[in-house]
DNA sequence: TCTTGATTTGACCATCTGGTCAAACTCACG
DNA sequence: CGTGAGTTTGACCAGATGGTCAAATCAAGA
């Protein structure tokens, strides 16, 4: 293990190739499934050479996280309540749809991460989340009082969302598999935008 | 392993305690990170003795994932072109609903193997899952051009109810994690009724 | 009760897996 | 170019894991 100076170049390149074949082995596989040789693997080094930037699986995975979870959570993060409300809610969904066409290798290492009870980052939903959704839920329950958006639930509505966007990062499989060759979100970017509209319209 | 005769009391008997253990260990951990031991003490049987009722770990997996294929899709089977639209679609989305919320074991089973790209229900999802959605699409289609609900893209209607059912039993730790004491499904239910008949009207 | 097939298990095996270590090699810089 | 820190690796290890097998035990019908 290096001393704690200032990373050199090869630090840099190798720490970066180590998490981004680790993105892909853990997304596609979840943490128990993925082993410590493929990440290796497909990162160009020998396993002795990975654990000497890591001292363990469990290591990378937790810095893979948490270097993600902010990217993660940033569009929810830029919801702005002094913003006109129908038009920031729109715009976050599509940052999130876009995320999901996007980084669709992140929103499946979240997936299988929450599948499996969240074993690894319980804390960070219960803390740093839960403060974050519980914030937003205000603003948008402000935008409710204010009957600019109809009112509802304001927690479920975020669910929605989530659930409505990483749906189809999370099971592009089985998504593709009955759409056939059409791009699922050529037609799911109008349908969402369709039915945040009818439903949020006051 | 017995003959093909009919199956004894205690095959029957051992057989479903391996299923349901089975069911616990896998949807807790997905395939891989489930172990034959931890089944196998689940069901109350000793290692050997659950191989002498299924020959493999897959060959266990497999049973269970057709077994509860039919249970899974019975809902959107069941909806019935001759059914009146909105009370019909209303319907399905609260059987959905009350699935995710009564087996979500079953739901995080399927989410499992779809998040890790479906190695091993490639095919069902393919073959049978869309020859039903897009069955039950073109019904959906008959029903807008009929003009009883709104016009929609009938695959991405069925996706989005889907997505927002599956949420609640999929990601179940991360919303329990926000919503504190409340029960998930008390505010869901509502949520998700208005949700669709708003988007739905015609 | 006896017999035969069904059931159960302890012991075992090959392979995989996360991780270690000392030795070898490489690089940057004085 | 020499040197010390940084980097890489082959060999290795302990424990976990999926699976096998012969022997022992059990259950039910003749």
């Amino acid at each position: 293990m290096p001393k704690d100076r200032a990373p050199t170049r090869i630090q840099k390149k190798n720490r970066a190739a180590i998490l981004e074949a680790a993105l892909n082995v853990f997304s596609a596989h979840g943490f128990r499934g993925a082993t410590v040789d493929q990440i290796a693997a497909e990162a160009g080094l020998s396993k002795p050479n990975l654990l000497y930037y890591f001292p363990s699986k469990e290591a990378i995975h937790t810095a893979l996280l948490s270097g993600l979870l902010d990217t993660w959570l940033a569009p929810l993060h830029d919801l702005d309540e002094n913003g006109e409300p129908m038009e920031e809610i729109l715009s976050y969904i599509t940052r999130k749809l876009q995320m999901s066409r996007e980084l669709p290798r992140e929103s499946r290492l979240f997936a299988n991460e929450l599948v499996q009870g969240a074993p690894r980052i319980h804390d960070a939903l219960s803390n740093d989340l839960k403060a974050l959704v519980d914030q937003k839920a205000a603003v948008l329950t402000h935008w409710m009082d204010q009957g600019k958006i109809a009112r509802l639930h304001p927690h479920h509505l975020i669910f929605s969302i989530w659930a409505l966007t990483q749906h189809y990062a999370d099971f592009d499989v089985q998504v593709r598999a009955i759409l056939g060759d059409e791009d699922p979100f050529e037609g799911a970017a109008p349908f969402i935008d369709t039915l945040y509209r009818k439903l949020l319209a006051p």
